[in-house]
DNA sequence: ATCGCACATGTAAACGTTTCCACGCGGTTC
DNA sequence: GAACCGCGTGGAAACGTTTACATGTGCGAT
C-alpha cells in the first residue's frame, strides 16, 4: 500500500509537509501544495484513517445501537441518523441488538474497543453492563427513544402521553369502552411509558382496564399475534385492541384475519408508530405517529455537540394522533373499496 | 486512557507477555496470564482496536453498501449480513447510497479509507469511479444482488427469470392480456434483468408490449405512483401493473387507491419482492420473492473467502411466485380460511 | 559434560499518520 | 547593523498495539 511517505518522495518533500497539504493547513506554499496533489495522483495514494486515528485519537465514526433493525420505527431512526452524521462528517456502525440484552452489550462493548467518538443507544433494558459503563466513562453517550434511568446522558426520545390520551378519547367518541392493550416489554421505558399514559387515560373516562386486557409482548410481531388471540379467547372478548408498537399490531392484524374477524366491526385496532404500510392495510390503521426522523437528527446533533466538548441536552418531541379508520368510522358511515386519504 | 503498558506496569509483566495473554498466545504460563488478567480487570483495561487494526492491517471490520436501507428488501438484506458477519466475527458498517451513484461513490472511498477487510455493494450503476477501483483493487470486494458487468469480482443474486415467466403464466391464465410494467433504472442490473424477463414471457404467450405500457421507475414509491398515473390515464390501461419491486408496489396501490379503483376487480397488482405487509395490504399482493435472507448470508461467505485468501465463486439463487390475491382470485374459489373478504 | 530443545519471557522495531520543535531565510523594526 | 518576526519546511517523537528476534532457564538425550 502507498503511504504518505511515498508521495513525501515522489514530491521531492517531507512527510511533514506532504501531511500538511493535504489536511489544507495554513503555511504550505501553492506550489508544495500542487506537487503533492500531482504525487497522490500519480500513485493513488489513499489516506489511512487507521493510522491517523491513531494519532489523533479520533475516528470520526459514530455507534449506533438499537433494538431491531427489521422494525421499520428503527429503520427510519437509523436512516435518518445516518444521514445527519454523514453530513457532520461522521460514519455509523449499526449494531442490532434484537430486543436481547446480551448482544446489547456485545455490540457496545465492541464499539467502545473501537473507539468510536460517540454512542447512541437505545438500551433494551437497564442490565447491560457494557452500557452503563458506556455511560458513565470518557466516550460521549446519547440515549434515543428509550433511557436507562440512573445513567448520566442526554436522553432524545417522543412522549406520547398527550396522543394517548387522544387515542382514548377518540376511542370513547365511537363507543368503544371494552378496551385492551398490547404493552412492550416492562424493561423497557417505552414499554412502561405508553401502559402507564394508557392507564391514566382510561381513568380520565372512568374506564376499568381488568387484567386480562393486558397483554405482554415484546415488540416483535409474533407476540402480538398471541396476546390477541388470547384477547379473543376470553369469554367477553375487548372491542379494541391497541398494540403499542407497529410490528405487534401486524401481529394482531393476522390473528384478527385468522379468525375470520372484520376490522373495524369486529374489533377495532390502533397501533404506536406510524409507518407507510399502516395506510395501506386493510383497514387503514388509526395510530399514534412519532416524529421518528426528527429524533434522530436531533440525537445525533446533541452527540456532536457532546463531541466537541459543549453540553448537550435532553429533548422531549411530542407524537400525535392519526385517526384512520381501523377503529370505526369517524365521520361518514361506511364506504367499500379504496384506501382512504388523509 | 490505559493501555497495554500500564496493564504490563500493573502486573510486573511486559507488554509482550501482556500482549500475547491477552490474544490467547501459546507459551504464556498460568500464572502469568492470571496476573494479566486480574490487572486488566484491576485498571479496567479495554484494547485499543485502532491501534491493533494498524498493527496487523486487519479492521475487523466490512462495509456494505446498499441502495436504500428504507427498503424493506434492503433492510433484510442488511439485517442478515450483520447477522452472518458477526457470527464469523467481523462488524459490519452500513452506508446508504440513498440509489444516488455520488454518494455511493462516497460511502466506498470513505470505507476503503477505513481499511475495511472486504466490500459488500450493491452498486446503483456502474459509474461509480470508487466502486471500480475498488473491484479492482487489493481490497476483497462481492457484489450482492445487483453487479457490474465488467467488474473481477463475485456476484450473489437471485435470478428472477423463472419466477417472472411464473408470473405471467399466473396472469394469462386468469385472462389478463393488457399487462404493463414499472421497471427499475435501466442502469441497474435488477432493472434490466426484470424487464428482459418480463419481455421474453410475454412474447411466449404471444402478448404484445407496448411503448406506454413500460413505465420508468425509479425503485422508489413516488416513481411507481407515477407511472400507475400514466397507465391510468391512457385510452386503453392495463388490466395488471407489474411493479418490480415493493416500493414502486406500494406507489402503484396508492395511484389505484385514490382513484376509487378496485384490486383486483378494475386492475390487477403484481410485484417484486416479498415482504410482510404484503399479505396484509387491501388486497394481498402476489409477488416475487427472493430469497433474500441467505443471499446475505451468502454473500457475507464469499466475501470471507476472499478475505482469508481463499477463492470464491458467484452464486446465483433462485427467486420464486407467490400467489395472493391482487391479480384477480386464483382457481379455486376461496382456499384457507383466511379473512373474510369482500 | 555438552548439546540442543522447549518453554516463558523481554527488547525493540514496526504499522502510517499528525504535530511539536527547530531551522533557514528574507524583510521589518529599532 | 543587530534583533526580531513570519513563513515554509524538515526531523523526529509520539499514538497503542503485535511480533520477530533475543535471552535465559531447566532438562532429556547424547
Amino acid at each position: 500500500m502507498v503511504g504518505i511517505k511515498d508521495v513525501a518522495a515522489a514530491s521531492g518533500l517531507s512527510v511533514a509537509t506532504v501531511s500538511r497539504a493535504l489536511n489544507g493547513h495554513a503555511s504550505v506554499s501553492e506550489a508544495a501544495r500542487a506537487r503533492v496533489l500531482a504525487a497522490v495522483d500519480a500513485l493513488g495514494y489513499r489516506p489511512n484513517a487507521v493510522a491517523r486515528s491513531l494519532r489523533t485519537d479520533r475516528t470520526g465514526t459514530i455507534g449506533l445501537v438499537i433494538s431491531d433493525v427489521l422494525n421499520p420505527y428503527f429503520t427510519e431512526l437509523a436512516r435518518a441518523v445516518e444521514e445527519e452524521a454523514r453530513a457532520l462528517g461522521f460514519s455509523v456502525i449499526i449494531g442490532n441488538a434484537d430486543e436481547r440484552a446480551d448482544l446489547e452489550d456485545h455490540h457496545v462493548r465492541n464499539l467502545l474497543e473501537r473507539r468510536i467518538d460517540g454512542l447512541l443507544v437505545s438500551p433494551a433494558d437497564g442490565h447491560s453492563p457494557s452500557t452503563l459503563d458506556a455511560a458513565a466513562g470518557p466516550t460521549p453517550v446519547v440515549f434515543v427513544d428509550r433511557w436507562i434511568a440512573g445513567a448520566d446522558a442526554p436522553v432524545v426520545r417522543a412522549d406520547g402521553r398527550d396522543a394517548v390520551r387522544d387515542l382514548v378519547d377518540h376511542l370513547h367518541a365511537l363507543d368503544r369502552r371494552r378496551i385492551a392493550v398490547i404493552t412492550g416489554p416492562a424493561a423497557t421505558t417505552t414499554g412502561r411509558e405508553r401502559l402507564d399514559a394508557f392507564r391514566s387515560a382510561l381513568a380520565r373516562h372512568g374506564l376499568p382496564l381488568p387484567e386480562e386486557y393486558v397483554g405482554r409482548g415484546d415488540f416483535q410481531a409474533e407476540s402480538g399475534r398471541l396476546a390477541t388471540e388470547r384477547f379473543l379467547d376470553l369469554p367477553e372478548p375487548p372491542d379494541v385492541v391497541f398494540a403499542t408498537d407497529n410490528l405487534m399490531a401486524l401481529g394482531a392484524l393476522d390473528a384478527i384475519s385468522a379468525r375470520g374477524l372484520r376490522v373495524p366491526d369486529d374489533i377495532g385496532l390502533a397501533a404506536f408508530d406510524d409507518i407507510p404500510w399502516f395506510s395501506h392495510t386493510d383497514p387503514p390503521i388509526t395510530t399514534i405517529a412519532q416524529p421518528t426522523a426528527e429524533l434522530g437528527r436531533v440525537a445525533v446533533r446533541a452527540l456532536a455537540a457532546l463531541i466537541e466538548g459543549e453540553p448537550a441536552t435532553s429533548t422531549v418531541l411530542p407524537a400525535h394522533l392519526v385517526v384512520r379508520r381501523s377503529c370505526g368510522e369517524p365521520v361518514a358511515p361506511t364506504q367499500s373499496g379504496g384506501a382512504a386519504r388523509e
